[in-house]
DNA sequence: CATGATTTTGGGAACATTCCCAAAAATATA
DNA sequence: TATATTTTTGGGAATGTTCCCAAAATCATG
């Protein structure tokens, strides 16, 4: 049982106003008198009156609300990624609203439906791995309801998109395994639905190449994510007559399951196998040895997509043009590829939260 | 520019209908001849039309929202709690808001001001740890919204709660480190606001004095959750004239930093000094050795919670009797409190999540 | 075929707010 | 003091929907 909500009628009448003048006190317009703003305002503070903001959505047609959907957010990535859009999204007066689509096709439809309905101002994305027909999202486009795409960006699309440099990263990442004397480097890829996995394939590509490094497709191997298959893939890679002396994951988690897998096989890391990941998971750091990885400013994305959208939202006459940001990556060293001086495992400063 | 939105009025004038039969027609009620109904369906499929649930909302006076109130989301626990209570939410037809208070009480007075703003018809609440003051959740109370509290309890309002079994928990993580011939046992607990800081306290002295083993204050230190100062007090414990042979931590993330510090002054775990958590964090199988710790069903709580919010939202004459669920923990033994035969880390089926 | 019963439809109020325009009040000017 | 000007206020429409009640249409029964 809700109870009555205070409105601006009841506090028109106790003052003997019409509702128009308290409405004019209570956001400020300058048509009305010194005196009776003050009353307005001081019995209001009085009853606790808080503005319907539903009534005022019904007649502007904006809800001042964002729309944030994510595959996941059990990796800390997403999860930070929504705090930085939240941080300058509420800045500027939006209220945000976070579906999850749990790297289902099927589920993020639902998601779109859900947002499409509950009237959003605009939505920030990254879609599941499962997505090839974007035509759910054409539907905000063509409604005038701008889409930021961030992390997994969608190409056929001409809306503001946020990425890093993957194809750098991955070149770097490559580089850096070959310095250290590594020939042999297995890629465990991510699906090919995926922009920034097919990236960074060609960044371990061009790396190989530019340094005379024939590619071996023996060595590539592009999967589903689904982590118990990483597994599978990486005793295939390890069983091969002429195993891998390096491995370039898609990820940190794949990362962490291939280096399960070859310490259970007794093998060395990094002297008989070296690993590189992507993303800097707050585990990776933790791990031992500690993994070598390819760091994303990741609340800088959350914040980026977030102005971009905002950049969309503020003209209020036509769209204007959409604009791709593509964020650094900086490559963090840990024992994974190198020992010696670099320390192993906790080697970072890391801030894990409280539970 | 958002674009003109279709309504049943729209519908009505191509059909020569009123909006009434049009909303008669597509709400489902009764009294609408058949052939009507599939005229008016056909045209609404046709169109593209989506209900505006603004406009209902203002009606109803009921948003069918429901915020979720969290402390933090960048270790795995709440947003596993997230998900569960949204699939059970989803499910009753109830759309999720979520906040995140960063662990600060600004924060979460701001974030219930949002939340009454946005009209929600409920929450679920795990408040900061700097929260003493409970004014701002009762405003809920009063209005008639229903709240219900998960993991972080507020004993001194009436209303439904989640809990788990904390002090039993906490009980048997000591009993366990007794059995293993601990006898100086350490309990790094959080602060003193925090209702399961208070019943893990209890739980450890309880199973200490059962045992007959003196409980001795400087063993016992409380801290505010802040990782880095966890250091500082690890370090004080190993320090001490007799330092302990095992430490209870409150959470994992406490417990892990601790394996740091004990790791790199050379002590040897779990011979020198054996360490046990609380939650079982993904990362707690993947460090070396492998964290023992008490274990919670994190997704059970978030549906529970849902479903006692649900029980409140249902009763529409009269608020049903608040309800205080405690779910059972579990004991994960790993090589941070025995040698052997359990696996030392990675010795758990983890599922993380692919980015 | 008329009358009563039932089904189907339409009109208007209500939800809380803003905004436009007109009316009223206050103030300035002659 | 009368008139013109400005400030302040009030009334009503509009937003999109549901629900109630009355009106209209259809159907059944004698």
């Amino acid at each position: 049982m809700k109870s009555h909500q205070i409105t601006i009628i009841d506090i028109a009448n106790t003052l003997n106003l019409s509702k128009s003048t308290v409405s004019r006190a209570l956001t400020g317009h300058p048509n009305v008198k010194v005196k009776t703003r003050e009353r307005v305002l001081e019995l209001a503070a009085e009853l606790d009156y808080q503005r319907n903001q539903l009534a005022i959505s019904l007649l502007t047609n904006r809800t001042q609300t964002i729309g944030i959907m994510v595959p996941e957010f059990l990796s800390s990535f997403f999860p930070k990624v929504i705090i930085g859009a939240q941080d300058v999204l509420a800045k500027a007066g939006y209220n945000v609203v976070i579906c999850h689509s749990n790297e289902s096709y099927e589920t993020e439809i639902v998601n779109t439906k859900l947002l499409l309905a509950s009237r959003v101002d605009g939505i920030l994305v990254s879609h599941t791995k499962e997505t090839r027909n974007f035509e759910h999202f054409k539907i905000f486009d063509r409604k005038g309801i701008p889409v930021v795409f961030f992390n997994r960006i969608v190409e056929e699309m001409s809306v503001s998109k946020v990425a890093v440099d993957d194809y750098e990263g991955a070149y770097q990442a490559v580089e850096h395994l070959i310095k250290t004397g590594k020939r042999r480097i297995a890629h465990l890829s991510g699906p090919d639905s995926l922009q920034n996995s097919r990236s960074r394939l060609n960044g371990y590509r061009d790396a190989l190449t530019n340094h005379q490094i024939p590619i071996d497709p023996a060595l590539i191997i592009s999967y589903d994510l689904t982590l118990d298959k990483a597994n599978i893939y990486v005793n295939h890679l390890l069983n091969l007559p002429q195993p891998p002396d390096a491995l370039f994951a898609i990820n940190d988690p794949t990362a962490i399951e291939a280096l399960k897998v070859i310490k259970s096989r007794g093998l060395r890391i990094p002297e008989d196998i070296a690993i590189v990941g992507f993303s800097d998971d707050p585990i990776s750091a933790l791990i031992e040895p500690g993994l070598t990885t390819v760091s994303q400013p990741v609340d800088e994305i959350g914040r980026e997509a977030a102005r971009l959208l905002l950049n969309q939202l503020a003209a209020d006459d036509e769209r204007p043009e959409p604009e791709l940001v593509v964020l650094p990556t900086r490559l963090i060293i840990r024992g994974s590829t190198v020992t010696g001086e670099i320390p192993t495992g906790f080697g970072d400063q890391t801030s894990l939260p409280s539970f």
